[in-house]
DNA sequence: CCATATGATTGAAAAAGTCAATCATATTTT
DNA sequence: AAAATATGATTGACTTTTTCAATCATATGG
């Protein structure tokens, strides 16, 4: 039996948990890397969707309505492709969006079974301010991190990202 | 319009994905942090599942008999919240790896309504195997960064994950 | 002792992920 | 050109994951 402390509840300190999961901190789980990119992601994601909540948005809706407001004219399948989400998903995100009026599903001439997708003015503005919401949500989970340090774990993880 | 090439196929490079999807990578989205800790979580866990389905486990029963193997006796309170899992979560992924023998629930001497999840002599070889699959899915997915570049990484993201 | 809080468990419901089949249209083969 | 094959979007079924509320046993604070 490793030390058991009678006093336990007084090395509590930092503001994440309450309880003395601290102690688990210095596992060896708790320093590999995709250990760590799961746990940022979880944390991240969750604050975003609640933040974007108020939009009636959520991280995923939020992700095809910038990428319909790139100007890079998606198609369904490139996005399924980039999201990294079935084709099917796509369909109910898409029609969430165009239910709401947000986007639209414009004919592609070169191949008339794909559908590109455009945003409406309305959608444009809805993006608008979806961005300021997730810039802000970003913004906290990072809030330990300088700007030169933000740039550097950019770069890193977009050479392991694609 | 922009720049309809005639000829598409023609530009693809890239052993990433197999389509004109390059062209969402300079996106807006495509450069936010937390898209691409998604993404890379994404394929990271996602490579580690395939190659842990060998040994009947995914990352989740991973992370559980590794935490039960780190010395630190954790109960599935805090199981549950260091790996942001709901509690009854993890009931089943301890319910799965005590039924094949790799985990034992403890009795709390201090808290007999709490259980301390420790590993078999067999738990502790499986997760030998395991850890040495799930370096190799790491290394895999981190193919692109130096031993230098994954020290930061893990630095950058320990400061964010926790 | 009583009231309240917490850990584990169960079960139900919602959301997300996976797959196969279908229709329309492209592309390739012969 | 006709036939065979492949692909984009869509639907529906099915599985897995998440999320929540309720319950029981035990702790803890008055």
């Amino acid at each position: 039996m490793p030390a058991p402390t009678t006093a336990e509840a007084t090395t509590s300190s930092q503001p994440t948990a309450g309880n003395g999961v601290e102690r688990l901190y210095t596992t060896d789980l708790a320093s590999e890397i995709e250990f760590l990119t799961a746990r940022a992601r979880s944390l991240g994601s969750g604050r975003a969707n609640n933040m974007l909540a108020e939009l009636d948005l959520k991280v995923r809706s939020y992700s095809v309505l910038s990428l319909a407001c790139s100007g890079q004219n998606p198609s369904q399948r490139e996005l399924a492709d980039f999201l990294s989400l079935d084709p099917s998903q796509i369909v109910a995100l898409v029609d969430q969006l165009e239910k709401r009026g947000a986007v639209t599903r414009e004919a592609d001439p070169r191949d008339r079974r794909s559908k590109v997708i455009a945003p409406t003015a309305a959608g444009r503005r809805l993006y608008k301010r979806a961005e300021a919401i997730v810039r802000q949500a970003s913004d906290h989970s990072l809030a330990q991190l300088n700007d030169q340090e933000r740039e550097t774990l950019r770069d890193l993880l977009r050479r392991i990202a694609f």
